[in-house]
DNA sequence: TATGAATGAGGCTTCATTCAT
DNA sequence: TATGAATGAAGCCTCATTCAT
């Protein structure tokens, strides 16, 4: 098997472990049967335990972010037109790969020191981003007022806890009814107006 | 030192531990040190390190608990004060004593199998609860129309995102400024109304 | 066992382990095995292979120190008493716990770091207390003119390399004969005086 | 490149190495990275790490023995003369290439049992010759009465002191210094004659 | 009830060596 | 003759847990 396979053959299994088993459950033993390779062959490849986890971080990073594309300024149809097409590519990807949302969400404390920083910085680039997009949204006149730090923790915190309890097996409504849900809570929040209740 | 006291001591000491080392990273070492004890002494007191770590989940949830407490249907504004209080309870608690959101924030998977469920038990009954309140806020139309469940989710997704964002350092807006924007998403959303923009 | 016996009985068999197979043939297994002790015995007592080195060579170090006394000014034949006193002593006790040169001759650089450097500092100690050794002999009359430092190198040599080759099995003369010839050696050297010769 | 010029190549890059890290601490890895040469191509050269050092210890033996002549008997003065030339040429040749003291001089035991057995020969070798133009000595009547192996164990002592003084850095006086002194030594000894003494 | 020495399974990592291409 | 991917034995170290005192 060329290089390039073997490493490719042995991050997506150590994905599948990492998955399963968490970074602590996961042993090196548990990568190397999956992939039907001595233990040696292994560290050819990656220095360490630690050094194979931020690569799959990494893939897992990379894989997030190309699945979503940079929204393209235009008529405000147009533009809630990619959104709305970005969160569906987002979201399946997330499904058809489970293993992708149970890493990322398994563990924001503990792991490394180095895998942890890496994490964080991660969602601290989503909250950059979301924020970014949420300020231009903001001047095209599709999105309110507001502070869009906060609103970017608000979506993202929603979206994680979402895909937790599904992991966890809580059964949260279906995907495409708490989208709907969401949508009415973005658009109209849902706590009665208080100076309309009185109404 | 008595029986109970000695074990409210190495509760006390683990859940330290915990908080500052993460499941994996915590040691029996670690908690006996802090709590001048030695080892055998420890195991006098809890059968293993998992046990050790489900009864300080216990406590944590019953802190949890007992920071909130149920409201008493009566006018809205009744109401909507308990609410407030509720949360003004439930944030100065978790802010005076942040080992409680970190040991709960920090593994939501791969500490242990039990833990695990217990864990994930807990955030269900949340979201239980949390739907019932929002489904009671309904009737007394304090709450919006939609999936209580959703917004329950929502919720919960909201505060554990800006207590981790918190916690793991990537400074999100204070908390007074946080709650005061979210306030005005809970009330009136954030999308500008398709409706409404063309007009 | 108590703690200290403990650790006496594993440093005891780690010289003898050090003795036989050198540092890097030497395996923690070989210890615990000839200590018949569990793994996690011997890491209760040293945090690591080369921490046990370094307290083996440590107490060769006292072991020698110990082996030979200060010298009191007196008379220079009580001062040559005393001399030969040292010398007897600590060939005794070289002689009868060959480990002790053994591993001191052993390895001089590659074993690792620390330990190299506690090794080099061991000789230059011996070098300098030797050397004042001689600067107060020449005071005394006792030794002849001429650079101490220089001296003593010649001395450490001759007595490392003698016990080298009595160990490497290359039969060297025996350690009285050898003694009688180097004192002839150090009393009036071993060349013919130039100036004699053509006499 | 031809088949014995790369096994010089591959023997010379190996000197470097076991020089620098000592026989352990060699790994084939920096041998073969040195070279730029692939692990197979490697052991088409040598059987195997043991034997690789073999094969540079028997190097370092050759450029010893070609470093100094035999010498050829003839007035006192003229082999006076070769003497001195002999060391020059040595010392010099040290002095160029410091990984052949350093490799002589790491270890004396502790290698692999073959490495250490060639070591010992060679050093017993080294005995030997200087032994035997010790005794040549005495019947010319440069070298004083004495048991020529004991002279030779001494002079061997001393330059091995020298040279691994120079290694570990612990500075030694200079070489000329040195030579200085032990001449005066080699002259008439270090102590002041115990029939003088009293004088 | 407390102690702390002892345990050993389990995990990580290295590196000399082999072998099919 | 050269390559370099693969091997696996061997070694180090950790830490939850036990048990005799």
């Amino acid at each position: 098997m060329s290089r390039p396979d073997r490493r490719k053959q042995l991050l997506l299994c150590a994905r599948r472990v990492f998955a399963k088993e968490g970074y602590h459950g996961a042993s090196i033993d548990d990568v190397i049967r999956k992939a039907g390779v001595a233990r040696g062959t292994f560290y050819n490849y990656f220095d360490n335990k630690r050094a194979l986890f931020q690569n799959v971080l990494e893939e897992l990073f990379e894989q997030i972010w190309t699945s979503v594309t940079p929204i393209e300024t235009g008529s405000a149809e147009g533009v809630r037109a990619q959104i709305v097409a970005n969160f569906v590519s987002l979201f399946t990807m997330l499904e058809n790969d489970p293993d992708v949302p149970r890493i990322l969400l398994a563990g924001s404390t503990g792991l490394d020191p180095v895998a942890d920083r890496a994490l964080g910085r991660f969602y601290q680039d989503c909250r950059t981003r979301l924020s970014k997009a949420l300020a231009r949204g903001q001047d095209l006149g599709i999105v309110g007022p507001g502070d869009t730090t906060a609103l970017a923790i608000c979506i993202m915190g929603i979206l994680k806890e979402y895909w937790s309890q599904l992991l966890l097996g809580s059964k949260p409504p279906a995907l495409a009814k708490f989208l709907t849900e969401i949508h009415r809570f973005f658009e109209s929040g849902w706590l009665q107006n208080e100076a309309a209740s009185p109404r």
